[in-house]
DNA sequence: TCATTTTGCTTAAACGATAAAGCAATATTC
DNA sequence: GAATATTGCTTTATCGTTTAAGCAAAATGA
């Protein structure tokens, strides 16, 4: 049973196809077709149960209604959530959804695009990896519309949707200095990526604000592609000299699970042992016996900007570019004890 | 900057497209095209940056090297897990993917279903929802590939991969009354899906299997719709009565995790006063302070068979199904206690 | 009544790639 | 040297849809 095409509803309706399409896509008044023509046409499509083949519109039009999304890993939950909104947002606007993981790596990265444009995608989503600048420089010479979001470049012009991180890291740090902790230490991944540089430096900005002195001893950095074993010994260095830390400042859900493992197989107790605050949500934070306190980034008002953003670039037909930063809440809860 | 087509390179290499199609798909040989001009029509694709066009090619083919994928949600971390083994995996066959969720409801099920094929995705991969029957029946007579994952109806001949749910489900049933448990409730999802009722049967098993009779009391449903109510409600009653349950069995982690967070909230603790054991793992699951028993399912597995029957499918052109069941693992814990 | 406008449809080209079939020019065979 | 085979390319049709342009027939105007 072979696809039914325009030309067998003109075939049955025993006119050209071309009429068909006028019909079929609600031009009919404008093609002046014949009213009772157009109802026969419509009808015989129904029976028929035509479904219109968008390869081929895609073709002829040049776009294929379809949105590229990158990100790091879609079975991290913070990026799976963002996959969750961006996916009903294009879903609204008539666009479907290509998706694939970088794993933080721009080989991986450079893969994905080419595949993506290839595909004759409209725009991109991505979050990009470390060193994909040129990547993105080469999308703006092709003129293919993209959004960054979570991170992005400074030194690229490029329409991005992210949150104030510097601020939002320094009123997470300066929560904790309310709640009375003293020797405040931080985890962030081992990168150039400037979503985490302000993390870091939100850090330092609270600590230097209050008058804290951080040697650099009391930030420590994990690697992507050894996130477990470094972390464990970020968090050993951290907690085990003669002035413990008394709080740590995750910069990424990820890197608050992995340490709260370890720090459960240590047997401290949050909070009273050590106070625990991270950016990003996720059902085991929630779920913690202590839970966790942390910046929530707005992802529904995140996936909606990236895709109200892309889609306003791909009519547009425009180069210039959107910024848009989000602000975070910090949502308190018992990780950072109470007083 | 328009894209570069088979036309550009003829017109710069003064022949016609068909030659240098013949060439960049490598049937140079058979096509009897001289070796000078292949290695001149090659540099000038290279020289312009030729990228071949995903949709005229699909369109000529009639294939669009797509799979769609439908699940339930992509933010819930089991979906999420596989949607990632599945997009690895279509990737090493040349194959994307689009994705949607369905939110477990029949009529965006088939929206999502409609909008797939009408992309002309080339197979599809569907967690299918309840009352989803005669959509699939739809699918198998306009004979469009597709593979059940995670459920499927024992009433229709389709492929499938799933785990063996019922001896899964008595199993860690069974694992409970040797950590010494009388009282075993089951909280699952208020649903015909068969792998529900078939977890729901492995339960019923186990306990009749050691003579341990049952009320229906200890079994609760709750609805997707009101997840939160519902399970509240169940576990109140389960725990409340004058014999409360000492042990519960969730059927999926959406459900363990939401019953943890409520149970939380009551002072319980686990193992001591109650025994907790769960299908589908979850950070959330080994974050808790009683890393809980769980039932893994092999997702990489899983993925993995899923794509290659698809694939195989497509490819032969079959209507023949293949079902395969896959054994899961207990992964013993804290969370039953030990003794 | 004849010129002009409107109506209702068809033709044909296009999007980009593919591949069967065709056609000279050259090479091989006897 | 004539018949045949091979080489190296072009022509043309096709996938399904869209849309400008074209063309009769009918309707309107004077």
């Amino acid at each position: 049973m072979k696809k039914v095409s325009l030309k067998d509803i003109a075939t049955e309706a025993g006119v050209s196809t071309a009429l068909v399409s006028y019909v079929l896509t609600n031009k009919d008044k404008k093609a002046r077709v014949g009213e009772g023509m157009a109802k026969k046409i419509r009808e015989i499509a129904r029976k028929l149960n035509y479904q219109p083949n968008h390869i081929a519109r895609s073709l002829k039009s040049g776009r294929s209604f379809t949105i590229g999304l990158i990100v790091a890993d879609i079975s991290n939950p913070f990026f799976a959530n963002i996959a969750r909104t961006i996916e009903d947002e294009a879903k609204k606007n008539n666009y479907n959804v290509i998706f694939g993981s970088s794993d933080e790596n721009v080989d991986k990265s450079q893969d994905l695009i080419n595949v993506l444009v290839n595909r004759q995608v409209d725009g991109l989503i991505i979050t990009p990896t470390e060193g994909s600048e040129q990547q993105l420089q080469q999308l703006k010479e092709q003129k293919i519309p993209f959004v960054l979001i979570d991170r992005f470049f400074p030194g690229i012009a490029a329409s991005y949707i992210a949150v104030n991180n510097r601020e939002s890291a320094a009123g997470a740090v300066s929560h904790l200095i309310k709640a009375g902790r003293k020797r405040i230490g931080m985890v962030a991944y081992k990168t150039t990526l400037h979503h985490i540089s302000e993390r870091i430096g939100g850090y330092q900005d609270a600590l230097q604000q209050h008058k804290i002195k951080a040697g650099n001893s009391w930030l420590k950095k994990a690697r992507y592609s050894h996130l477990k074993e470094d972390i464990q010994l970020a968090i050993d260095q951290l907690l085990k000299g003669k002035q413990p830390a008394d709080a740590i400042f995750f910069a990424t859900n990820s890197l608050a699970i992995e340490g709260l493992k370890y720090i459960n197989t240590l047997g401290i107790r949050i909070p009273d042992e050590l106070a625990v605050i991270t950016f990003d949500e996720g059902e085991a934070l929630d779920l913690f016996y202590a839970p966790v306190t942390f910046v929530r980034q707005p992802i529904l008002e995140i996936g909606k900007a990236a895709v109200r953003v892309l889609l306003e670039q791909i009519a547009d037909d425009t180069s210039a570019t959107t910024a848009i930063s989000i602000d975070t809440t910090l949502v308190v809860r018992k990780s950072c004890g109470s007083r």
